[in-house]
DNA sequence: TAAAAATTGTCAAGCGCTTGACAATTCATC
DNA sequence: GATGAATTGTCAAGCGCTTGACAATTTTTA
């Protein structure tokens, strides 16, 4: 790897010049700025950014930390935060925290090791404390880390109320919601508080059953078919994500329940792949784009030391699909 | 944050000594370590990666260049890749290329600014040239980059085939193969060689209709439906990937097509989460975690000097489903 | 208890770059 | 051609750590 020095022997100037072209400071001549670009790219020189970093500079890394980007939702997300990231000059460092408290730690002593600018998280396993001895920026989609620690979200409580209102509204009468946990102290839970309150309000009875956060997808549709095969008068389900609905629509058909006739579903997140490939599926459609850019506004602000303001919940809005059409009529 | 020399300190040793307890060197009393170690955890030190990698110790940096993790296939990879190589101490660099010249090149430079010890790549829109220009580990994931850069893949040719028979094996006469690029020298263009060899051995004509990069589904969608349309002879599709044969569904099944009895659909690769959210679709499936494991072997190897031996494609497998069954009846 | 072995300390150079201070050189201007 | 401004060079310290050489100290062994 040629260094600076190589640089400046071969444009026949000072490391100095060189360095002062690199970080553009001083003043340079055109013509000096030439016969060292020109060096650099006969050289394919890149600075060493190990040294930039040490002495000083910012290492424009990010951490992201989300359970897996195997999950198509975190996936879509994690895609728009690299490119949004990498546009802003920031390079990235992908952890899969897969839900692993023990993992997660590793992976923020690893990122504070590697000297990274800021971090985004979506996981959550480790203490409030241990969030806070973090010194670095760290903003957080969805969750409450820690009181210091911004939260960008989108409207759970909203989106929960629009969803349970479109079944009463339909016609359904007894509304089962699905979650991965009932009792979390996070953000996301308004989704189920809404839906508690919607239904309480039509004097309907709320019942929310947990599928765990088992990634064995056989295990979760066999709970589903249970829960529709037990119970034929549930007539709507509301399913904190879209996968767990896609798998209710298709054990409902498989028991011959008709969609939407007897049974309606919706799901939530709406991410641009279930729009492709899943259109027919009702939905609470986050704002992704939004989302994604809001993450990072909200970080490169914390990592230039600007206050981050008080972050309003992004509005969402209900998509409807097959499984669940308005029909007014 | 606390350096080598404040754990010295409190530790009341030598910061030689701290540096022989983190590089684990010379010789040392337990009593000494248990002291350092303590030192460490009090004042919650994490040594400088940026410094212990200038003063000559390897980053443990892997840069990932996949087209973009928005999409499954490419996440799942991903997820598994950094799984791996986070348990084998390296840390992941995410690099979404979006088939993007400029782009890819920018990772590049990018990678080796930050002196990644090596990269794992399944784009290709450079020269060889610039390349081999690239004098750090690398290996492609199903591309041919250059001559001496190792690649690994599952067996296309193999995929290919046993598509094509089975499709022909059903009764399909009149076959369709829809793939994103007609014409690339890629490993994955060997599937649709193998379907061409396999029509011609049945008499049959082979039809390869090319569907573009577009990220735009509905354009896909437009191109399929006018296909299955105009020719309502069409009994058999082969998809090169599953999210397109899931769209070749979607549509057949509006359209009105019976699947499988009027037309019967495969796709390629297979995925743990098609495998989950689409058992219905017959697939080719790619040994998955095989791949990965071989692609950070395969790495490690070379970033380790030690001569990544020739690699024979990994073999693939018919996964049967609804839109394909295997009745011999 | 002396000699050998093990442990720890001291010192210094170096990884590649940045940055400030200051000197030397070139340039434009009147 | 002198004056001040712009440009470039020289020098050195430092970022936090590693590593080798060697000295000083402690522990172990015979």
């Amino acid at each position: 790897m040629a260094t600076l020095n190589d640089v400046a022997a071969v444009a026949g100037v000072s490391p100095t010049t060189v360095s002062r072209v690199i970080n553009n400071y001083g003043s340079l001549s055109e013509k000096t700025k030439t016969k060292v670009f020109a060096a650099m790219r006969e050289l394919n020189y890149a600075p060493n950014n190990l040294a930039r970093s040490l002495s000083g500079k910012k290492t424009q890394l990010v951490g992201l930390i989300f359970p897996s980007v195997s999950n198509p939702f975190f996936g879509e997300l994690v895609a728009t935060l690299e490119n949004t990231l990498f546009a802003a000059g920031y390079k990235t460092i992908l952890c899969n925290s897969a839900n692993n408290a023990d993992k997660e730690r590793a992976y923020l002593r690893m990122l504070a090791a590697n000297q990274v600018d800021g971090i985004i998280t979506s996981t959550h396993n480790l203490g409030i404390t241990e969030y806070q001895k973090i010194a670095l920026p760290i903003v957080a989609f969805d969750r409450n880390l820690a009181p210091t620690i911004p939260i960008v979200s989108s409207d759970n409580y909203q989106g929960g109320r629009i969803a349970a209102e479109a079944l009463v509204s339909q016609g359904c009468r007894h509304i089962v919601m699905l979650v991965s946990s009932a009792e979390t102290p996070e953000p996301t839970n308004d989704r189920q508080r809404a839906y508690a309150d919607v239904l309480q309000q039509h004097h309907l009875t709320p019942q929310v059953t947990p599928l765990g956060f088992t990634t064995d997808v056989s295990v979760k549709r066999l709970t589903i078919r249970t829960l529709l095969q037990d119970d034929p008068t549930i007539d709507g389900v509301f399913c904190s994500d879209d996968l767990t609905a896609l798998l209710v629509l298709e054990e409902a058909e498989q028991l011959g329940r008709k969609v939407p006739a007897d049974l309606k579903i919706i799901g939530y997140d709406g991410t641009p792949f279930m729009q492709a490939y899943h259109p027919e599926l009702a939905t609470i459609q986050q704002p992704f784009n939004a989302l994604g850019q809001l993450l990072i506004a909200t970080l490169t602000a914390c990592i230039d030391g600007r206050p981050p303001k008080v972050l309003a919940p992004l509005p969402v809005q209900l998509r409807p699909g097959r499984t669940l059409t308005l029909d007014w009529a």
